[in-house]
DNA sequence: GTTGCACCTGACGTAACGTGAGGTCCTAGC
DNA sequence: GCTAGGACCTCACGTTACGTCAGGTGCAAC
């Protein structure tokens, strides 16, 4: 189809209508994406009305973020364009888990930082480098769908109700504290009370998903002296006194 | 300091122990943002216990997304970390937005695509092309701020309720041009009631803020044909049809 | 004839490394 | 003392989708 008849775009002309720019063009034809109908005897570029189509459908599925060799293969024909885009959107919303994971520590970190007031260079570095660390583990012992899931459950929950549980730890963490130190029997029902408050932010957090559970004590188990000290848990003394409460019934 | 004492690590050694590779810690050097304290005669890396100290850091940062030459600035102390951070999580932000409205066109494209059936290639690319342009037309009405609050409308109401929302537009449009072919009179309480869940509808979308009603305004002005034809969305007739039901009380 | 704009073809730069290529160093075993 | 196998070294190109000169040609108007 060498376009005898129809109307012609130079590359400038074409850009300006497209909104991309002149460079782009050359581009997609270096790679192969769009090669002008038609070159004038000087060499300048030609676009026929096919070129033009076919360009807005590259835009088009650029715009929907795939990479311009996908587009490529797309447009041949010689791939199931719903079945690309289907990939694609997992990929998508992959990026979306990580993105907002990484948006909520960042969010900590400012925030923590602003309340403060003007922290010190090194210990903001220091924080960081505890949220960093932390998120390493967290990484390492949930899986992704899990971590999709808690997300999913942190937005089921709203802001609120989750930083209303996160406040509930330290000051839940320093009464039990105060009864150990007072050398209270863990069946005392002062005790088991505490306890129950303690199962309760538990489940609030695994909402009954055994494999969460599990992943959250194993996490727990192994790494407990890091956790106690870069983020105020507990201590394994404190578990086991919350445990004995628990059995105690 | 140039590190007499203390225990060193060779190249290989840092990078096992903190899961990066010798090309990483290369990379490094050559950007400026670590060079070992010292190297063996024959050139060897050795690198200090100050060098892995300053290697959590750069790890850290890096893993808040941070680019290297940012965190180069920020541990020679040139620069706010906290300020930089607060840029960096606006950064994250607006990427969110923007791949969240990409992930919900993606969703929506897969969607259609999956309930009809295996669509033509053609008429999924012509689908796609009509999407993305009307996102491109969105995009030049509303600004960056206008679409981040939509988002979060979106999200206060929940994916049903949208999804109920927006399935009630074109049984409505039915509606009304029913009324318009039979010569209704806008007046008549029939047409009334149903004039009224129009604003209803519309009240749910801009929900009262001036600002977003008007682009939304605007941009139907301005794209009325395009909107008709593309979206299935009402005819200039049948705005001035709906207008006068509401202007007759 | 020349001015000015549109067009052309290289070719380097971008971010953060991955991946060889080709050569040197070091340690353990013989 | 010699050699084999790692670990180390320094280039240097490849990746993505173009942006941005640089140096030269084409074309229409004055």
């Amino acid at each position: 189809m060498p376009e005898d008849g129809g109307p012609v775009w130079k590359v400038g002309e074409l850009a300006r209508r497209t909104g991309l720019t002149v460079r782009t063009l050359h581009h997609y034809e270096q790679v192969g994406l769009l090669r002008p109908a038609a070159r004038t005897a000087a060499g300048h570029r030609l676009y026929g009305a096919a070129d033009v189509r076919r360009l807005y459908q590259v835009v088009a599925l650029r715009e929907l973020g795939l990479p311009l060799d996908v587009i490529g293969i797309l447009l041949a024909g010689e791939a199931d364009i719903a079945e690309r885009l289907a990939e694609h959107l997992a990929l998508v919303e992959q990026r979306l888990v990580r993105l907002r994971s990484l948006r909520s520590r960042l969010a900590a970190l400012v925030a923590t930082a602003e309340s403060t007031g003007s922290t010190a260079p090194a210990d903001l570095l220091g924080l960081i480098e505890e949220v960093v660390r932390m998120q390493d583990v967290i990484n390492n012992y949930f899986s992704e769908e899990q971590l999709a899931l808690l997300e999913e459950r942190r937005r089921a929950l709203g802001e609120d109700a989750i930083a209303a549980a996160e406040a509930e730890w330290p000051e839940l963490i320093a009464k039990v504290q105060a009864e150990m130190d007072a050398g209270t029997d863990p069946a005392d029902p002062r005790v088991r009370a505490l306890a129950g408050r303690w199962m309760g932010l538990l489940e609030a957090f695994h909402g009954g998903d055994d494999g969460l559970r599990e992943s959250l004590f194993t996490m727990y188990a192994e790494n407990s002296e890091q956790i106690n000290r870069d983020s105020g848990g507990p201590s394994p003394d404190m578990i086991a006194y919350i445990s004995r409460a628990n059995a105690a019934d």
